[in-house]
Formats: C-alpha cells, sequence, structure tokens
DNA sequence: TACGTAATATACCGACAAGCTAATTAACCC
DNA sequence: GGGTTAATTAGCTTGTCGGTATATTACGTA
C-alpha cells in the first residue's frame, strides 16, 4: 500500500488509463462502452483491471444501474498530484524550451482552457489528434 | 520501451525518486551527497538505480567531475506531464471540495510561488526543506 | 605503487503488474 | 425458470521493479 502520490502517479503510467480517464472528461459511461475502443487489444478483463486500477487510486467511481456499472470520473487525486507538480513550476518556466513558454502562457491564460494537446496520442480511439502546433489550440474538444 | 508520458509518471511513482527530485531542486548534487539522507534504509546502490530510472526518465542529468556524477534536475519531461495534466484543469476547478480553489487559488497567483506544500512528506530529508523560495532561481544551474 | 573513496555493474531474489482464457456472478427479459 | 448480456473473479504466464550483496572500474593521493 503506497501512498496516495505515489498510487495516483502509477496509475497514470499507462497509456490504456489515461486514455480511460480521457474518455471519461466526455462525462460517465458503462464498462463497455468505455473498453470498446481497446477490444482490438485487449480483453474485457484486461480493462476491467486496468479500471480497477483507477478506482483503487480513487480516480473512478464505479457506480451501479442494473446489470450496468457507469463509470465517472474523480479529480481528486489528480488535485494532489498537480500539488506536487506546481513545485517544479517556477523550474518550468525557467527553463524555456520546447514546452516551456508554451504551458506557462498557457496556464496564465486562466481557466477557459480550449487547449487539448495531446489528450491520448498512442491508444485507439478513433480521433486522430496529431498535436499541429499551428492550431494554437482550439480544435479537439 | 514505453511512451515517453507513462515513463515519466512511472518515474515519479515513487516517494525515493521525489524526493531525489526534490533536493535537485535546490542545485546539483552527486550520488552520495543525494543518497545520504537515505542511506540508514537503502543502501547506495539502491539509490543508484533510481536514479537510474529518472535519467533515462530524462529528469536526471549525470555530468562528470573526476570520480564524482553531479546530477542535475531537468523538467523538461515535468512539462508534458504538467501539459497532459493541464487538460483536467477545469474539471479540477469545477469539482470545489479539498484542494480545488486552494490550488487554482495558487496556480493563478502566478510564478514566485510560496508554496511548498508537501514536497516529500514521507521521506527522511533532514533538511526540512521549505526551500526558502527567496532564492527565486538564480544558483543551481 | 598501493590505498581509500565514488560510483557502477552483475547477479540474484521476492513481489507485483499486465495480459490472457475460462468460469462465475448478477441482472434483465421472455 | 431459461437465455442473454454486463461485469467480475480465478488461475496462469510473463515480465518488470525494488532491493540486496558482491565485485569492478575510475580517480586522487600518500
Amino acid at each position: 500500500m503506497p501512498d496516495t502520490l505515489s498510487r495516483t502517479f502509477s496509475a497514470l503510467a499507462d497509456p490504456t488509463r489515461r486514455a480511460l480517464l480521457a474518455r471519461l472528461r466526455a462525462g460517465e459511461a458503462t464498462v463497455t462502452q468505455l473498453a470498446e475502443p481497446f477490444l482490438g487489444q485487449m480483453t474485457l478483463p484486461g480493462v476491467t483491471k486496468h479500471l480497477k486500477v483507477l478506482e483503487t487510486a480513487g480516480m473512478v467511481t464505479k457506480t451501479r444501474d442494473a446489470q450496468w456499472r457507469p463509470c465517472t470520473l474523480n479529480v481528486e487525486p489528480l488535485k494532489d498530484a498537480a500539488a506536487w507538480m506546481e513545485e517544479y513550476r517556477v523550474h518550468m518556466e525557467a527553463s524555456l524550451d520546447r514546452l516551456g513558454d508554451y504551458l506557462s502562457m498557457l496556464t496564465r491564460a486562466n481557466s477557459n482552457s480550449p487547449t487539448q494537446i495531446s489528450m491520448n496520442a498512442d491508444i485507439p480511439v478513433e480521433r486522430t489528434t496529431t498535436i499541429t502546433p499551428d492550431t494554437t489550440d482550439a480544435d479537439t474538444v
């Protein structure tokens, strides 16, 4: 039983799980709905396992509706992770390479983030993204 | 060989490694200097291994000075992680529980973070930290 | 040259993570 | 009750991780 932060980061360290979270950003979904994009490359129990990891990490809550288990996103643990990362904010801004200024500009241009950088670049979610640096943000979501 | 983001998160999913990064925020340090706070609970090769993980994740750069290997912090991968997390910013702000408003207040009150929430609560770093925000950056690099 | 120190390499271990298949539970509908 | 669908559990294999102990490389110095 590791600490909360470790469990959070550990849960995020898998592209499938990140894609699941990304999908849940669009609203609640059942397990099969969540699994659907992966079923070519992974079985349903596999997805269930990943969901379990996210669930014990506190980022996904499963309710029950008859035989379905609608899952919802819970960002509470992400707040801790973001708070941890906040400590490094000044360092990131200091090193003004690649993403640096972009990110700081983006975070400083508060709230209504039309961002969507690379939600799940490595996952067979049909929407192909591709970062396209020219589209400063917009599109996608 | 997982993707970059997974490797980054995976590297962060360990309190020892997070403590190492935290220590490096104060400036470059050799391996033994970095290991010193842990030597009661872990051997030197153990720390070297953790450093290796951080190194292959691109968050630590080892240079060499005679038989010493001064390590420096490299926040580049953290930018990607922060960018990923940025997507969930709006969700975090929407759920205004515990940390929510505090964090958003904090990020909105840009840069000079006198923050220091819980850098390494679970690790025997004798320097009771607090990073002294006066050294806005300077030194180190 | 020999010695002490800094750091890594190698080999080994137990534990856990990720994936599968097959079987099982749970709820609905006829 | 019988059949169907949703989802989980169980058991297994494979691979990686965290840690140790020991040996080795590299350097500075007496």
